[in-house]
RNA sequence: GGCCCGUUGGUCAAGCGGUUAAGACAUCGCCCUUUCACGGCGGAGACAUGGGUUCGAUUCCCGUACGGGUCACCA
């Protein structure tokens, strides 16, 4: 009786792993190429860590003509949801982040290293395992959860460090006869990997990101395979990255602590272990304390929440970059219309702890992104939004031509507003464009400083009679100036602060009464193009409706 | 608790033994301007802490404090 007499008890009729080595061969790619790949668990949303690490995978992938897949990490049937596959596909597309390989709906994928779905690639977990069994660095163990349990509780008690290795690993210390003899009595087991570590000895390892970082070796006998037949995270890791031809692993840097676990799995198995860029999170400060976005208290943690709120999706990137390399801002600064693929990222210029997620910061960056954008840009993406979020918003955004002249006050110059920051500003910011909103507008708002009602609708009858539609800007402009002055208000701010006693005010003051009187607001963009937007008779409409308000008042 | 990692203004961060310690967001003031936004100028604001090493430490070493991660048949 030997190592393999025992393998074949455990895995009869498995595939020898040269038929594996064979199937999935060396990728042939350019020097300096990298593979990397996006892990998730079909276990519910797409976290923005995820987002974030698929991002720069992506990047990083592109950057040096490399291979960039998906693959689910479905071993826990436990916690699967349903359709998650699905979610995680279209949770990464909203953000431009396709792979090249790897699941493509809940059944299809692409690319020749698959399947990209754990639970499909069973067999080759178990002929892996197998594998080690032969060699004897793997072998079943028939411990309970109870008595593991137990175990536990026991080196607990007595401050020694937990877990199944040494003297604790009671079933590596099996004959293989006895091993037999138990399998074949119907024992339940699972498959342990039989770790050459020592927990005194230490390993030097280098991350792309985290730079030197020194270890004790593992010594932990881990679970390979599962109760269920699946592998645990870190058995899948090592045969799925070795046969897929991982280049980095780029990943959350709670795995950072397994990587001398990794290191001597790779290494047992025979395989070329992988580059790591451990990827610090995403935090949130909780009340004074640095804590990661959690899915359960934090809206912002799932993707899905940018769409809702309306940031487009390449300021959530642009943001992502910025906190992934700062560097990225003073690129942004110096390239304006370029697009972020020809941004240059650095593993190696990633932050080492981790960031506080910065929504005032994000909402900046989107401003920025959304004023670069073209009226028709603006529309299509506002209305798409608000299909979904805003009928009201939809609604008023039905007339198109109308709502592309809003929408383009003041944009595509070269000092662009930057009043929009989501899309679900929008309706706030055009609500008074559109007449039959403005009219239900039954607030109260004040008339400022000319707060003479009786002035204030001579001061817009004298107007209604100077404006012409066809004015340019510079006629337009001198008739409020000429209105002004017959009021007894400065025709220039300057003239007025020279000598305030003199005037009543300024032309400042007579446009603000202006303003008021067609949108109700103190702040709006350019008045000469609002007023060209809402045309002749809305003007007139607005203003003569706002003199017989006060007339009402009188 | 053991083992790792980290700590530069409110936030994100440059910095690699000698700097007036960049920049961005936020904030404040001024200018520009018919309002707001934009833009321009300026202000306030930081090297956690104690010891070393050194002619000199934000930078190197050790301790302390604080923060984060990890110790599953979860990933």
């Amino acid at each position: 009786m030997n190592y393999k007499d025992l393998a074949d008890l455990i895995f009869p009729n498995i595939k020898d792993i040269s038929y594996y080595e064979e199937k999935y061969p060396r990728r042939n790619l350019p020097e300096g190429a990298i593979v990397t790949r996006v892990a998730p668990s079909p276990t519910g949303f797409v976290h923005i860590g995820s987002l974030y690490q698929g991002l720069i995978a992506r990047k990083i992938a592109s950057q040096t003509k490399g291979v960039f897949f998906l693959r689910i990490e479905d071993t826990d049937q436990k916690r699967e949801i349903e359709n998650g596959t699905t979610e995680i596909i279209n949770g990464f597309k909203q953000f431009d982040v396709i792979p090249d390989e790897g699941m493509t709906s809940e059944t299809e994928e692409v690319g020749k290293y698959g399947p990209y779905k754990q639970s499909l690639r069973k067999d080759i977990y178990q002929s892996y395992a197998k594998y080690l069994i032969e060699q004897g660095k793997a072998y079943p163990c028939f411990c309970t959860p109870e008595e593991l349990e137990e175990m536990r509780t026991k080196q607990e008690e007595a401050k020694i460090r937990p877990g199944y290795y040494g003297v604790w690993a009671k079933c590596r210390k099996l004959s293989v006869e006895e091993m037999i003899e138990k399998i074949k009595a119907g024992e339940k087991y699972i498959i342990r990997f039989k770790s050459p570590g020592r927990e005194d000895r230490k390993i030097k390892h280098h991350d792309v990101i985290k730079g030197n970082v020194d270890f004790p070796e593992n010594d932990q006998d881990i679970v390979i395979i599962k109760a269920d037949g699946l592998p645990t995270y870190h058995f899948a890791h090592a045969v799925d990255d070795h046969l897929m031809g991982t280049t980095h692993v780029i990943r959350g840097d709670e795995w950072l602590s397994s990587v001398p676990l990794h290191l001597q799995l790779f290494q047992e198995l025979g395989f070329k272990a992988p580059k790591y860029a451990h990827i610090s999170p995403i935090m949130k400060n909780d009340n004074g304390n640095k804590r990661k976005l959690s899915k359960r208290k934090d809206p912002e943690a799932a993707v899905s929440y940018y769409a809702e709120e309306g940031i487009p999706a390449n300021a959530v990137k642009e943001y992502l970059l910025n906190i992934a390399n700062s560097n990225f801002e003073n690129w942004r600064r110096a390239n304006k219309d370029a697009s972020i693929d020809s941004f240059e990222l650095q593993l190696n210029k990633m932050s080492v702890s981790g960031a506080l997620f910065d929504m005032i910061k994000l909402l900046d960056v989107s401003k920025n992104v959304i004023a670069k954008y073209t009226a028709e840009q603006v529309y299509e993406e506002a209305y798409k939004w608000a299909e979904k979020y805003d009928m009201e918003l939809a609604d008023m955004l039905k007339d198109k031509e109308y709502s592309l002249k809003v929408l383009g006050i003041e944009r595509g110059n070269v000092k662009p507003r930057r009043d929009i920051a989501k899309w679900s500003d929008v309706k706030e910011n055009i609500v008074y464009m559109y007449p039959e909103k403005f009219d239900k507008n039954t607030e109260e708002y004040e008339l400022q400083t000319i707060s003479n009602v009786e002035e204030a609708k001579q001061i817009l009858s004298t107007y209604i009679q100077y404006y012409k539609e066809e004015d340019d800007k510079d006629t337009w402009f001198n008739k409020i100036k000429d209105v002004a002055e017959k009021y007894g208000y400065a025709r220039e701010v300057k003239e007025y602060k020279q000598n305030p006693d003199a005037y009543k005010g300024h032309v400042g003051d007579v446009s603000t009464l202006i303003r008021i009187a067609l949108t109700k607001r103190t702040n709006t963009p350019d008045m000469y193009e609002i007023m060209k937007v809402l045309g002749k008779e809305e003007v007139e409409k607005r203003i003569s409706k706002l003199c017989n308000l006060c007339e009402k008042e009188d």
